[in-house]
DNA sequence: GTCTATAGTGGGATAGAC
DNA sequence: GTCTATCCCACTATAGAC
């Protein structure tokens, strides 16, 4: 499972799902993409999801890269949006449905989340604010906001109602 | 497309949508529901989609209802989030994925929204916050938050820090 | 570590008889 | 308006040969 093919198959994997979307992971697609055939991949991971937990494991690691590279909270939401937008099919995947924790590294997600409790003290605004961007970013990579909508004027309003929270609350 | 069966034809898809989830929405499954055969179905819909969409408008009438029913963005967002749990497969058919607009009755949806434009009419900030609070949905919905987490906090926390936008920024 | 062959399950949709 | 029969597609996963 730690053997190079096994890395070559996550690589793959996560080329299909960031280039042709989240239905075209499938075993049989990875499996082209190596020049191999999908029965094949069983000998390096247990199943489908061991493949998906590992590209979720690499995602989660280059997020919060991505956010420790901001201090205040609007570069935070910047970084968060930004990531986001450049690794749509990957966001989704992370966060649209509960986390394998078993399958991923220990620490991993508190890492990940740990430049927002840094930047937001506060557990309760924390979780709003992660929330919040989580909520902008969903619904803009749905496409459900109104062609014309000012969205950077949406999270320049969040992340003052934020920031004026967190000074006040403090 | 406006028989009687096509009315049942939605309430047994509706039903199995709510009750064994998303992937249980399927033409067979909606049709053994009914004692007939997928096939049949096509005499009162084009496709599927057809019949998600009439869901969707179904389920946005509702959701227009609940938010309707209050005022305040706490009373708002509280509806929200009750209709959202009472319905949670219906609730990620309507938000997950770009709305067929022209499959939709015309000002549905400006209609749903309108309680949340009347409660905070800086049109930024009520994107933020229509944001947030799908975003604390979908968190919640998909298992998000860690096993402790005071979520009953974290409403709290956003909807105090909108409501301090809100009255400073007007 | 790869292959072929296959099991098993599900899906959307159409043609044409009745 | 329902049926049967069917087409075509897709998928995860296993067994066993090489």
């Amino acid at each position: 499972m730690s053997d190079a093919r096994a890395g070559e198959i996550v690589t793959a994997a996560r080329a299909l799902l960031e280039g042709h979307g989240r239905e075209a992971l499938s075993m049989r697609r990875i499996a082209d993409e190596l020049g191999i055939k999908a029965p094949s991949i069983y000998k390096h991971f247990p199943d489908k999801a061991a493949i998906e937990s590992a590209i979720v494991a690499d995602g989660m690691r280059e997020w919060g890269d991505a956010l420790r590279s901001g201090q205040t909270l609007r570069e935070i939401a910047a970084h968060h949006r930004a990531f986001a937008h450049a690794h749509p099919a990957l966001y989704e995947l992370m966060t649209d449905s509960p986390l394998d924790r078993s399958r991923l590294p220990e620490g991993l997600e508190a890492q990940t989340a740990a430049p927002l409790f840094a930047a937001l003290p506060d557990r309760d605004l924390a979780r709003a604010a992660w929330a919040a961007a989580h909520g902008m970013v969903s619904l803009e990579l749905a496409g459900r906001f109104p062609d014309g909508a000012d969205l950077d004027g949406a999270w320049a309003a969040l992340c003052s109602a934020l920031e004026a929270a967190a000074a006040s609350g403090a």
